[in-house]
DNA sequence: ATGCCTGCTAACCATTCGGTCAATCGTCAC
DNA sequence: GTGACGATTGACCGAATGGTTAGCAGGCAT
């Protein structure tokens, strides 16, 4: 991006061997990631990274394997640790910071979730160990769910209307809906992760929310 | 192609365009929603009809007019009408056939809706009439369900705990998710949708469902 | 100096792509 | 018959693609 030149303010001396994977990976990750795999071709991302193409193929053997390292790079942020941050709440604030945390990641990271999305819908397979990391992410946040919410049952803050399996599991696709609706709409709502947390909240813990009387702010 | 005689089982009297048309858009439907767009090429559409490439383009000008005319074509099944019906039942029974209609539906198109979802969140802009369409649908979706839900809130069918825009909000990105689960999970879980919709009602309408005694029947 | 290895490039290559075109075949009208 | 016309084809085209190769600049050890 950033038309003229890029780093003119940071003055490269020596060109190092680092330094242009990396421009060539963030130019293959803005056009992976915004056009696709096989709209975005080799001369484009060198054109880019304003290295030549042959650079490119010095640095990773096929496209396929720029597409790959390109994937890891984009993966990178998922995976901060979103435990440990909430260990002094009850189980019932721990489950709103869980779902906080879910809508606040989509909403910063919207164009590498919908860049994901649509390539795991399109290519089954997929390079398959790509997949096999997202699934192991999104277990491992599911099962979190599952807990926080049982403990929560057994110390009565949760409803018991459903098995914490299946109470999580309605969760987790309300906040998928949520995400993709918000991927659809991007630019016409902004995504208010409160709105979202009260409904859920209702749902889960049974409460009570005045929406039609003084107080203003609707849930919608 | 295809060695001997293509069709001796189906004795074709005389050749017919509408046919050939037909075919060919046959072959491009299942190459396009199995491939996509660009991974797909207007030779392979031509080897799978059957018929040259040359033919492909007298009867549509470009590849993106074949595309379209299979959007299109994919489209269809999408516009019975879901309304009428269920006339005579009460509205919770009706939010109830609506929230199945949905779910059998994204069963039975699982492919299709796969397909569509993946263009649209690559595609932005997605050849903008089609996305205009599948909004329409959307939405229209989404304006029953909130007009019933209000009426079933003003007889006291329905929990009045949000207003009905949303709850039909809410219920949306639950359907949502449970569809993309769907769409990831496929081949593991074949999707009830006897649970969902139990989840659903006991949601909207207050309901108590025992899962943990006797009764069987765990709704997970 | 002389190799030598890393980083880097211009030019090239084979293949495939979307698309065109002149020519054919079959059928109906006259 | 013969022309007209819709349907259909093989052969072809320029552009673009993913990938290769020969070579060059320059630091660094001998």
């Amino acid at each position: 991006m950033s038309l003229s030149q890029a780093k003119v303010g940071a003055p490269e001396i020596r060109p190092g061997s680092q330094d242009s994977r990396d421009e060539i990976l963030k130019a293959a990750m803005h056009l992976f990631a915004s056009r696709g795999f096989h709209e975005t071709s080799m001369s484009e991302v060198a054109r880019e990274a304003r290295v030549s193409k042959a650079l490119i193929f010095w640095h990773f053997k096929t496209k396929e394997e720029l597409f790959v390292a390109v994937l890891n790079r984009l993966l990178e942020p998922y995976f901060i640790d979103f435990a440990e941050e909430a260990g002094a709440l009850d189980e019932r604030a721990q489950i709103q910071k869980l779902v906080e945390f879910y809508l606040l990641f989509v909403r910063d990271n919207a164009s590498s979730v919908r860049f994901f999305i649509a390539q795991m819908l399109h290519d089954q397979h997929f390079a398959e160990g790509l997949s096999d990391q997202v699934l192991k992410l999104y277990s491992g946040y599911r099962a979190m769910l599952v807990e926080l919410i049982a403990r929560g049952q057994e110390r009565n803050l949760c409803s018991r209307r459903f098995t914490a399996e299946a109470a999580a599991g309605f969760l987790l696709s309300a906040l998928n809906g949520i995400l993709i609706e918000h991927l659809f709409m991007m630019q016409n709502r902004p995504l208010d992760p409160e709105s979202a947390v009260a409904m859920v909240a209702g749902w889960l813990f049974g409460e009570e929310i005045r929406t039609d009387n003084a107080g203003g702010k609707a849930v919608a």
